[in-house]
DNA sequence: GATGGAATAGGATGGTCGTCCTAGAGGTTT
DNA sequence: AAACCTCTAGGACGACCATCCTATTCCATC
């Protein structure tokens, strides 16, 4: 099945390209360029750009939900599954310095366009918040747990909004430095007390 | 001078525009018509797009600059000063929670865009970002102002991302408090034992 | 009231975009 | 070998865009 490859190398240089420039920046011929296909021919394929970015988001989805599956695995206990999502910002520092983060970017471009898949690049954003919060649940902090997700999620925004914008990797790493610590205080919190703030 | 007037008519509609639909997507088409001028007529005030959004780009470092200059007067203390910036975040938050953080959200843009007035952009998060660090000297913080700086501003970029991706004006508010607290924090550190983590 | 520059209107232009259409190449089935 | 389906190439189309051009209006100055 040639099809499936074809369509495949579409959605995957849609993707960078995407991320590299934003999906309104990129034109049908760039990813035809990348792939190596005829500009006519995607229509075969997709029946429009949009249709193009639901595939991305897709593969987006499943991506995020397989790497979080790797880190129920890697990671021993919660708070080591959860260091696992802190430390991607250090892995990527350097995509996230050039292109900031992929889920954040591309929500904002959609949200600012009012696009129809808005709501599908927010699964992005779900998929990480249910996953942190059922980690922060098995941490012991059940009321606060969502909160708690919420916030872990913010500052990994936050990170790498600053990192990109004054091109700073040492930022990157001064302020996961900091997310461990607060998240060995949280843990400590828990363990004696039972009280997360 | 009508001259003037329409000059600044242009740059006021165009900066409204560009926050809320992205700078891309906004078309002379459409600034023509919020101002009530013809199309043709922009370049006899303005030589190109990107000469509009410099405009703009000023605009908003003088308001910004503006800005910080009154809460210099209204907050008393440094603390009272930097509570001004975090209050922000509550004040804007409908706006912030349908079209993100003018600063985080134009520059994110220009820099997927790769654009010349990249730079510019970046200068508005420059000016919070020595204004703070100025506030957290005066607070006593002298080897860590700057890294404070960062991290507030940081941390207002995360909410600003997540309360648009998710429509939550409430996780504005327990955050700010969260940041509020947190500023408690470190004035009270940095009072008692001079050591401001 | 005549003159001239400032300001405006609106059509023309060239380019790019997403999309569509059609001809045909390649390989499998009958 | 003929018919057929999958896949591809590449040009055509219409829309929109930023930009440019030119005629015209407005208004102050003489």
């Amino acid at each position: 099945m040639s099809n499936k490859q074809t369509k495949d190398h579409i959605v995957e240089a849609a993707d960078q390209l995407f991320y590299e420039q934003g999906f309104e920046h990129t034109s049908f011929s760039q990813i035809a360029e990348a792939v190596g296909i005829s500009r006519g021919n995607f229509y075969y394929h997709f029946k429009s750009k949009d249709e193009i970015l639901d595939a991305v988001i897709n593969l987006r989805l499943s991506r995020t939900a397989s790497m979080l599956g790797d880190w129920e695995i890697e990671g021993a206990t919660p708070a080591g599954r959860i260091r696992c999502f802190i430390n991607m910002l250090v892995m990527n520092r350097a995509k996230i310095k050039r292109y900031g983060c992929p889920v954040g970017t591309l929500f904002a471009e959609l949200a600012k366009l009012d696009h129809p898949s808005k709501g599908n690049a927010n699964e992005l954003f779900t998929l990480f918040r249910n996953w942190l919060r059922r980690q922060f649940e098995q941490l012991g902090c059940r009321e606060d747990a969502d909160e708690l997700a919420m916030h872990l999620l913010a500052g990994s925004q936050g990170i790498a909004t600053l990192a990109s914008a004054f091109q700073d990797e040492d930022f990157i790493r001064s302020e996961v430095s900091r997310l461990n610590e607060w998240l060995a205080s949280v843990e400590s919190k828990n363990n004696t007390q039972q009280e997360v703030f």
